[in-house]
DNA sequence: TATATTTAGTTCGACATCAAACTAAATAGG
DNA sequence: CCTATTTAGTTTGATGTCGAACTAAATATA
């Protein structure tokens, strides 16, 4: 194994740690019952608009039909969203997000500035932001590679 | 919220992204039943050393001794760990790599060459490698915050 | 138009993971 | 020493996710 492949490993394994340790970050904010890709669903829908249908969800966040027939199913039940049939699509279906929605995926992003700003001190935020354009290229070729 | 929040945020979704995306490629190469949790615990040992008692390993890996008595079973099961009772605390187990996996860990890092080389030509390796040290610093930084 | 294929979503069985309760051994405090 | 507490690991029940089989609707093709 080269020196460049020994480190493209070190580069995935720390983007895997870094992740794990911020994912439990993010759940240990989660109210009752709740799972970060609960809220990862409502954050997308917000951010990207909503009014979509669950296929769209699915490819956007590469998972299986049934895993967001799951999710959506749960945040249907807690009255996070609202699934309506398709206008024109007998097969189809399209989600919206509810009042309810809106307010926990706010209420869910500011319940982790504390955890934020507790780091706050030692993280060079000018620093860990410069390295974005790269992890956008390397997103970009991995879900280029994906869909090839 | 702030510009730097939103590239906070715009940071840890990059990486859970291609969190997921390597993860996905790193799992289908994976033969027969074997998760990439299992290969990660071998991996553990080849690069740090066997001979450890399986709650180093959990907490290595920030998982629950329950996930890891699961993990482990299966790894033994398969021949490519072997659990041995610990000389001195009759409470804990002291686990070794056995030939087969230690092969394993070397042909599961191998079967992933190929998928390297398709994205090589897309893929500035040297660019990549330069974002290490600030992932490291992260890294760092957040398993501190999570023991304290 | 009638049939075949594709597409959207659900269901099912398997498994990784978690949290919490539990067992057994080691250690601490009296 | 004896009891209480801590520690290492297992077990159990719940849940997220997957892959594969399935249903129903839409589209293509003949």
């Amino acid at each position: 194994m080269s020196e460049t492949e020994r480190k493209v490993f070190q580069f995935f394994n720390e983007i895997g740690i870094i992740n794990q340790l911020a994912t439990d970050v993010f759940q240990s904010n989660m109210p009752d019952g709740l799972h970060v890709s609960h809220f990862s669903v409502l954050n997308h829908l917000v951010r990207l608009g909503d009014g979509v249908t669950p296929l769209k969800i699915t490819k956007a966040f590469q998972v299986t039909k049934g895993t967001m027939t799951n999710t959506l199913s749960v945040l249907s039940k807690r009255g996070l969203i609202r699934i309506a049939p398709h206008e024109t699509d007998g097969r189809s279906k399209v989600v919206y997000l509810t009042d309810e929605g809106r307010a926990f995926q706010k209420q869910a992003i500011e319940s982790l500035f504390p955890a934020i700003q507790r780091i706050d001190e030692k993280m060079d935020w000018a620093r860990v932001i410069k390295t974005i354009p790269e992890l956008e290229r390397v997103r970009k070729i991995l879900d280029e590679d994906r869909s090839e």
